[in-house]
DNA sequence: CGCCTGTTTGACGACAGTCAAATTAGGTGG
DNA sequence: CCACCTAATTTGACTGTCGTCAAACAGGCG
């Protein structure tokens, strides 16, 4: 089961400043199981949300039924931002996962919290440059194979392992949904790739082992 | 000529609060032509810059020469930001530009500055949203159509307005990279656009007529 | 065991990509 | 102002990757 010890955790929480010392500050803890919504699009944005383990997934979903993850945010991300009053996208979870909820009004008061933030936020960008790459410029095949090593690197992996073994926090039509693709295709790359011996799909479907991390790196066209 | 008169600009730079008073916390300004890098990949990330004018295009460059445009930024948005210590994407001119450029150090120091880095990351980053939403599931002819709207937004022009005008600021290819096509396919989606009346190229190939902005709104699916 | 959900595989078609050539726009210098 | 040159755009013919529709298979749970 892909959770709470799957995924790297951070757990180092700042010290409030006195100036924030205010109860709200340090936030509201949210407990959640798997596949349950954080919130709604449309719906009032008046928190924002720190990821401190688990996962969680926005998405957006067309009036015709298409949808798109737009985002999958780890331990240490941040969601719930909204650029208007009400949130553009939903959101919900992968995995059991634990969030840190601030009212958006706090945010308005705190330094340490917004300063926070802004280092989060950067890092949080240059991933979904990341994956904008994937979606305009890569092959099924690639996206797929970065994917992996995405949520690789997510794991507490030793970064010159030569081998590995990942979990996939999501089902096909997730992992479709996410990388722009059916999951029919996603079935067949996953197919291709586990008969080309560049993964190994387990018994449980969700488990996947990297025999050569290195060759998949080639595959999947990666700039990290 | 598509430059600062087309483009929508805020010229609303907040007033320094007496602590941020040094100088180099307004940041120095920065006049570009078009066609102009500002950093490339690579480059010491020492610096965020906000546009004020013109736009700017963000874009990432694959070993095998696939090009994607990951971000456009225009007035009011920020760019420079990066999780590690040198830029992931280059960052070059679309048209005359003029940016307000930071250092980061100053940035860690100026409670004003994250504030309000902050609130414009917000809207960003749910404007990159939309547009991974374009990569991931959108056809040829609605990503077209969605651009030109989200142009057409950002220019002049009354909301209700039952037609408009609305100048690209790019090149075919800019457009394809942005949009995750070939400049084949770009121009044959405005020709095709064209041939159906939706749009009307001009002349100057960078001038599109929206007849009828409803009638573009639902070709391009948008949700906004 | 039977049902429901998630996954896999197959056959076929369509949208967009590739390669190539023609046309047009824009800039430079005579 | 015009001729020329280069870069940008347009169009065509063909190909390939991925989407669509459909059916079979596997796993979890009452």
């Amino acid at each position: 089961m892909f959770g709470q010890t799957a995924l790297a955790v951070d757990r180092s929480f700042p010290r409030m400043r006195a100036t924030d010392a205010r109860q709200s500050y340090s936030g509201t803890v949210l407990n959640l199981a798997k596949h349950r919504s954080v919130y709604l699009a449309g719906d009032d944005a008046d928190r924002i949300y720190e990821v401190e383990s688990g996962a969680v997934m926005l998405s957006r979903i067309l009036d015709d039924g298409r949808r798109q993850v737009v985002e999958i945010v780890f331990p240490g991300g941040i969601c719930g931002l909204s650029s208007g009053d009400v949130y553009e996208s939903c959101c919900e979870t992968l995995t059991p996962t634990v969030l840190r909820s601030f009212k958006k009004t706090d945010l308005a008061h705190s330094d340490t919290l917004r300063s926070r933030i802004v280092e989060k936020l950067q890092s949080q960008i240059a991933r979904i440059h990341d994956h904008t790459v994937s979606l305009g410029r890569k092959t099924a095949e690639e996206r797929v194979c970065t994917l992996i090593l995405r949520l690789r690197e997510l794991e507490n992996v030793r970064a010159d392992a030569k081998e590995c073994s990942v979990a996939l926090p999501m089902t096909r039509t997730e992992i479709a949904d996410y990388l722009g693709l059916t999951l029919e295709t996603v079935c067949r790359t996953l197919s291709d790739l586990n008969r080309r011996k560049l993964v190994q799909v387990g018994a449980k479907k969700s488990e996947i082992r990297v025999p050569n991390v290195e060759r998949l790196r080639q595959v999947a066209h990666c700039d990290a």
